[in-house]
DNA sequence: TGAACACTCGGACAATGGTCTGAAATAACT
DNA sequence: AGTTATTTCAGACCATTGTCCGAGTGTTCA
């Protein structure tokens, strides 16, 4: 599937010119006046496209529309494409994360260069994110004690403490413990732990 | 202690106005006339600093100061200061990592402000480098079979298998074991995996 | 009122891990 | 040549975990 350009300008003349370009090159293209056009319908983080997306346009800004979509986890990248890129702007576009900021008149090699690599981080995001969304399917399919269970567990704790710990005995844990790993659909405490690390459940303290 | 600015300007009065500036607002300053000069005496990164750089010097330019910087490992904050900003250069340095990107006149509300923040950022990429670096130390403590059963066992392994893959017996990876777990520092096959996990040992394969 | 689920608990047994006593061969370095 | 570090190995023993049977209680929901 080609990739997805969302164009959000509010000159009708500049939007039709760079769809062209861009349907040249391959890109599907979707086309907005308005950063509230581009809220109301709201590009899906699942298929393959990115934002090009001017600063100065009338209703919410650029930066502006920037902020509302990282508000809302969206993971779209963003491309800036301005005729006015004062620098201070230009810094807080990039440290929040959008992938180039470009000044019209744009070269087509410059555009088509940015918006690869905008959909190249994004399937790199994506591939990421995935991974960590199958992990937290799984844990969402444990019930609370056995998220206890499985929290003590990859603390290092031992059945003998946390049936301590949980007001229950050893033999009980051991059967929560073998739901978890179940679950979990790992074979070594190892897995688990890797598992845990991942998802950022054991940052808390540590020295 | 104070931080340490490196103010790095081929303009001498520009040099010392800044320093006199710097120093009113409580910061010690090491200036530098060109590019090599920094990398003549390489600031530590071991106290409080950031760099003050200008764009267009003569010899090496800001950029390709930070990109030097960058290889040699050095983890010193950078800010630009300088009088042509143009977008690409801007957009390049922020996305190498630089703190900030200002031009001159600067106020010294906002130059102060770039300082702190770099020196924060700098603070907290410390602490944690510094984490990972007491925990590489244990890692470089162990023998080259130490480091083979240390690889097998956060990956899972029983003793059985990690004795059969290594062509010795259980009883063996045993003592490498327990020698493991003595020089790491840790008393759970869990603290063991969450080592393992935060220094990248295990992001080879993985579903 | 069944049905499904969560949580609890038990016995017996096998497999694994951890610790205690030891020991010996090899390599490397002073 | 002597010392040290590394790697190897043994038996005995206990602690822990995993697994096989099974079962009772309470809650929720159709």
């Amino acid at each position: 599937m080609p990739g997805l350009v969302h164009v959000v300008d509010d000159d009708a003349s500049f939007r039709t010119a760079i769809e062209r370009r861009l349907k040249l090159s391959g890109y599907d293209v979707a086309t907005y006046a308005s950063a509230q056009d581009l809220l109301d319908r709201l590009p899906d983080d699942s298929r393959p496209g990115c934002i090009l997306l001017d600063v100065r346009i009338p209703g919410l800004s650029g930066p502006e529309l920037q902020s509302r979509l990282i508000e809302l986890g969206s993971t779209v990248p963003i491309v800036f494409l301005t005729g006015y890129a004062d620098t201070p702007t230009t810094v807080r576009a990039i440290k929040a994360g959008a992938e180039d900021f470009l000044t019209k008149p744009v070269s087509s090699e410059q555009l088509i260069d940015a918006i690869e690599r905008a959909l190249a981080r994004q399937e790199a995001g994506r591939h990421h994110h995935r991974k960590l969304e199958s992990l937290r399917a799984l844990v969402a399919t444990l019930t609370p004690r056995e998220h206890q269970v499985f929290d003590l567990i990859v603390r290092g704790k031992i059945n003998k403490q946390i049936g301590h710990e949980l007001g229950t005995t050893e033999r009980t844990i051991k059967a929560h413990r073998h739901q978890v790993m179940e679950k979990m659909q790992v074979r070594s405490l190892a897995e688990l732990v890797s598992i845990a690390e991942r998802l950022g459940l054991l940052d808390a303290d540590k020295a």
